[in-house]
DNA sequence: TTTTGAAAGTGGTCTGACCACTAATCTTTC
DNA sequence: GAAAGATTAGTGGTCAGACCACTTTCAAAA
């Protein structure tokens, strides 16, 4: 009969361990050599258990100093999830779409909500007069103020995957159009801001920024 | 300066090794040996990429015979995501909220598509009248006709992890307003599908179905 | 007081040694 | 010759010990 695999029980020890002595993300973590004594196991067998959290990003590890309990928001599993995910449904086509539905929602969720009277706008007005004000910034400020932390990490792979539309930085012929998305938004008129957001996005897309360039 | 970590390394190559020799699920690996020996590592730098490639699901060890590659569907990212991160009530909140987001994009692209002229609609009707019409049919059925399989992927997993808020039967009393959703589709009226789908999910998740039970 | 450097502690890696288990092979027995 | 049993090679599972690279600490030297 197999027996259960060690590194397994640990990953579980880990985590009731955790739990129980009320670890908070960035504390530290038992050594490898304190776990291996305590645990009464190999110091290989913990290693094994605390790669597999490493991968994971639920741990960090750092030479000569020690292990640490992960900021959620280092959490790796979307991202793996990720990589399997679009190793069949890799279309381009789906992928922008896809973009573009958290885009959109994004939109919608800060209209209907109070973010839309946040003083962000108005330094984002003023940051879009500056120089070097990358196209980029300006959509994942966007995701962010959604508020959905989880659509923004599924945004932020799709970019990556996708090919970014949204590299380099606005040019001045952009810049009427992005300041009627942001005083369409602070009017709460989503239908608006969506239409010329997708107005603007499209071409980027589409023109491949030949318009803009 | 901190070297990047091996086994990471090992971890990569392995999946690049995969592809290239095209190892299909149920086929086996080179032993941890072997590896080490070809990839020019110790065994124990192998066996931890192994170790987090087999918490993943990824791979299966068989002690005495080897190790194999899994299949597909035993993949467990969905299983981890659930265990180290269900505590987070936000982030169930932002995985129904992001379900949604996708479940009304695909209403939209439905609407705005021929496929609002499919014959499909008229037999989800006669269906919705039966016995045994399980509420997840009816969702997915519009994910898989908005055409945007990576959107479908995505819903089916946050489904997965989220807790599925489209389990069991339709009830008596919920046929008129999804065949309303129907009509509206049909009619190409996106906000008034919209709306009654909303009104729909929303009594499932936030009433725990107590309306309709 | 500031600087330096030695020491202790940590993760990263390798080696070699067992153990438990499986599957193929060989040997014995009928 | 065929079936049953024993042997053996190969595999993953685990452990112990040894280095290395790195960080922090703190006491000694300037």
């Amino acid at each position: 009969m197999n027996q259960p695999k060690r590194y397994l029980n640990i990953v579980s020890e880990m985590r009731d361990m955790i739990r129980e002595q009320n670890i908070r993300p960035g504390d530290r973590i038992p050594s490898e050599r304190e776990l291996a004594e305590k645990l009464a196991v190999g110091r290989s067998t913990i290693r094994e258990a605390l790669r597999s959290l490493e991968l994971l990003g639920l741990i960090e590890t750092r030479r000569g100093e020690g292990t640490f309990l992960a900021d959620p928001r280092k959490h790796r599993l979307v991202e793996l999830l990720a990589t399997f995910i679009l190793q069949d449904t890799k279309t381009l086509e789906d992928v922008r779409e896809t973009m573009c539905i958290h885009e959109t929602a994004a939109i919608q969720a800060i209209c209907a909500s109070d973010a839309s009277k946040l003083p962000v706008w108005e330094s984002l007005r003023e940051r879009l007069d500056g120089h070097e004000f990358i196209r980029e910034d300006f959509v994942r400020e966007l995701m962010v103020l959604s508020g959905n932390r989880l659509s923004l990490k599924i945004w932020f792979l799709l970019k990556q995957y996708g090919g970014n539309p949204y590299d380099g930085e606005v040019m001045p012929e952009e810049r009427p159009l992005l300041k009627n998305i942001l005083h369409a938004i602070e009017q709460q008129d989503a239908e608006t801001a969506i239409r010329d957001f997708k107005a603007w996005s499209s071409v980027l897309i589409k023109g491949e920024n030949a318009q803009w360039q």
